[in-house]
DNA sequence: ATTATTTTGTACATATGTGTACAATTGAGG
DNA sequence: CCTCAATTGTACACATATGTACAAAATAAT
């Protein structure tokens, strides 16, 4: 009960993800978000409590449309190569067709605020820790169902294949032909031997 | 002649290269700098003319501190392999020693500022292309010299390795181990058979 | 219809930030 | 010593930004 919200609150968090990736964290102020979705400050406090609260949500909300949420959604038995060729494809697909060239909100945000915020800092460290371990356990599927050798260096893999995404991510900023980010990932992946042809209709 | 300023340039553009190296280029204001380095905005203005301007020139003294800037001086003959092994070490080394975990203020600020400021987009653009270029001469160097088989997609591989460095010095702040962020780098550079056993003394 | 509850509008006090203008200061050269 | 030239200090006029406080508005439940 009581007064409801003149705004879409689902709507007001995608519009938010995009402010904060079109111009960062910082220069995302509250009087600009606000301004942005033609709400008063008061009523961003009380439906947000803070921009802290809300980048949480935001950073959520990003995750579950970004071109690497494969990696999340990814459960054994799968074809761990081939999985990794195409969400390596798709990551340089969607960093090269954003006109903008913003990057990825996520690795923005790491740049921008780990280290540096200290409330932020363990949420954006955990992003890309908790990324490496996915990846890990991604690999450890291929060797146990022996797509993989045995002898294949789990964490240095995952590792390697995390910098390569990060990498990509902030490159495509400058590099903004999906070729040229796809030979940089496709160069990398056949080194490590984790490329494999996609089937025509992917 | 004229009145003489009462601080060492030289000094003042390292001091403000830490400034917007810790705070980020836009959270390092006129007012923030000039009262951390003593000085009045007046005198700021006076001798820098813009945030832009003094940008370029902090810049350009950054570069020739980083721990890659032994690709901006290598000449052929040289070793390519071991070339590329000991920067990607001396990255990590320099990399996981920053208490702070920084980062790379170049790499900051492409994320920070390529293609959301307008009039500093051209420079990083450039910092990134042009870096790749360089790669790619070295390794043209190392095909020319028979130390690299004529079949090496040169390019390709410059876009591997110059992903692969842009990731280590992001990924860095979260991942603050030496070890990690070499075995990251050993990984990729080994997958790509650019590693060398270093000599013993380096 | 009245009450309870929540959102929304407006205002306040304060801090930061920009760029410019102009006078005061300083030191070298004539 | 005095003038020139550059730097420095102070002030102005704004715009942005934060967090809080409290009254006004709008709805649901009684």
């Amino acid at each position: 009960m009581g007064r409801p919200t003149a705004f879409d609150r689902e709507q007001a968090i995608d519009d938010i993800m995009n402010i904060m990736w079109d111009e960062g964290y910082e220069a995302s102020s509250v009087k600009a978000i606000s301004e942005k979705l033609g709400i008063t400050r008061s009523s961003f406090y009380n439906a947000f409590g803070s921009r802290e609260e809300l980048f949480k949500e935001v950073l959520m909300h990003y995750a579950e449309q970004s071109p690497d949420y494969a990696l999340a959604l990814a459960t054994p038995p799968i074809d761990v190569k081939l999985l990794f060729t195409l969400v390596f494809r798709e990551a340089c697909a969607a960093r090269a067709s954003d006109k903008d060239g913003r990057g990825c909100l996520g690795i923005n945000s790491v740049t921008e605020l780990c280290n540096r915020d200290e409330k932020l800092t363990p949420l954006l460290e955990e992003l890309i820790l908790g990324n490496i371990k996915r990846i890990e356990t991604i690999l450890t599927w291929g060797v146990e169902s022996k797509e993989l050798p045995r002898s294949l260096d789990t964490h240095g893999t995952a590792l390697s294949l995390k910098a390569l995404l990060v990498g990509l991510n902030v490159m495509c900023k400058a590099v903004r032909e999906e070729e040229e980010l796809w030979l940089a990932a496709k160069t990398t992946l056949s080194a490590l031997d984790m490329f494999e042809e996609p089937p025509a209709n992917s």
